[in-house]
DNA sequence: AGCCTCATATACAGAGCTGTATATTTTTCC
DNA sequence: GGAAAAATATACAGCTCTGTATATGAGGCT
């Protein structure tokens, strides 16, 4: 509704990647968006929460895309899983990525029963999920330790490509979870 | 040679991991220590310093220790490369694991033009080169290549066991990298 | 004893941080 | 036009942070 709440948490989600949630103050995120602090906690009680709101629209925007893309590329569930990585690939290559949310703040809020870090396990274990249920889907038995397998190398191409822009990592990434996924099927 | 210099670097790694490091700080680490602010600030120029410092002891233990283990357990490069994650299993699972210095490090400071950053990149590579070594000379053609398949599997692994301990990841990650080794050795 | 190094205690400057209070301006809607 | 709502400007309280300055104590060495 508020174009003014989009513009700050779009600002937020921008700055807290490139500089550190607890590197960014609200007075940079103000001052970025051109509004003041009184809108900001207008719109979000505290600084915590418009933590947990930039992290909740990043997975959904996450999220969604790539189960759009999936969706339209095929409807058989036995390619899902083969095409998983071609869109991964493109997400993190995109020229903006920067990370992603949850791994990050989950390093900053090391602390098992920080809000913060809460979500950020929440929402991996969210993604875990979804990619147990295109295993299942696609004939795995062993979904759920595929999915974690696949997972860990998808969040560690995310680190990697994270540290050091362009490192390829996302290609090999892929290749061995061909592997893996060839593996789980003949199983 | 000081043993409150080893103090406040142990202090410091300890708190820097269970609290982040943005959010330690160094009046924190001091207390903890038993010491003042004069004689960190004796030993260490900055807190940046301190942070640096911190990482390298970090890294040269895990290192140091991985190698040793590695040395006693078997002269046969090929067998290096199996035992390896049996090894990383054992450093993963350890009660006081809280993950890995240097990943954390990077997410807290992503400009890639910080000190802080860069060693923490520096150090990822150093860690893939080695295991690249350890391909090699178990006699993997693209050793490259695996060794960065393998690394995604660890770092991924680390991270997911510190977001959630008893996550189970190592284990799943050790049954994947048996695959892609017994792959890339057929190769 | 006297010296010298090491560590401590304490205080503080200067800056940044979150969150709020107050008053003023702009927009919206009838 | 005129009332109600939204956004702004500005200031500040209270806290934490890094890094330094100053003065004091404690232990070893000759």
């Amino acid at each position: 509704m508020s174009l003014l709440r989009e513009k700050i948490l779009n600002v937020a989600t921008d700055l807290f990647q490139t500089r550190g949630i607890n590197s960014t103050g609200v007075d940079t995120i103000v001052a970025t968006a051109g509004t003041t602090k009184m809108t900001l906690y207008k719109y979000f009680r505290t600084k915590e929460d418009l933590i947990l709101e930039v992290l909740k629209k990043g997975h959904q925007d996450f999220h969604g895309w790539l189960h759009e893309k999936l969706s339209k590329s095929t409807r058989k569930p036995s390619e899902k899983l083969q095409k998983l990585f071609d869109f991964i690939e493109e997400w993190v290559t995109a020229p903006d990525f920067q990370g992603m949310a949850f791994i990050k703040a989950s390093a900053e809020f090391p602390n098992e029963n920080n809000p913060v870090h809460r979500l950020s396990a929440e929402q991996s274990r969210q993604f875990r999920d979804y990619l147990a249920e295109l295993s299942r889907s696609a004939g795995v038995k062993e979904a759920d330790g595929l999915a974690l397998q696949l997972s860990l190398l998808i969040e560690g191409a995310m680190q990697a490509e994270q540290m050091k822009r362009g490192s390829g990592a996302v290609a090999y990434a892929k290749k061995a979870a061909k592997i893996l996924i060839e593996d789980a099927l003949k199983a």
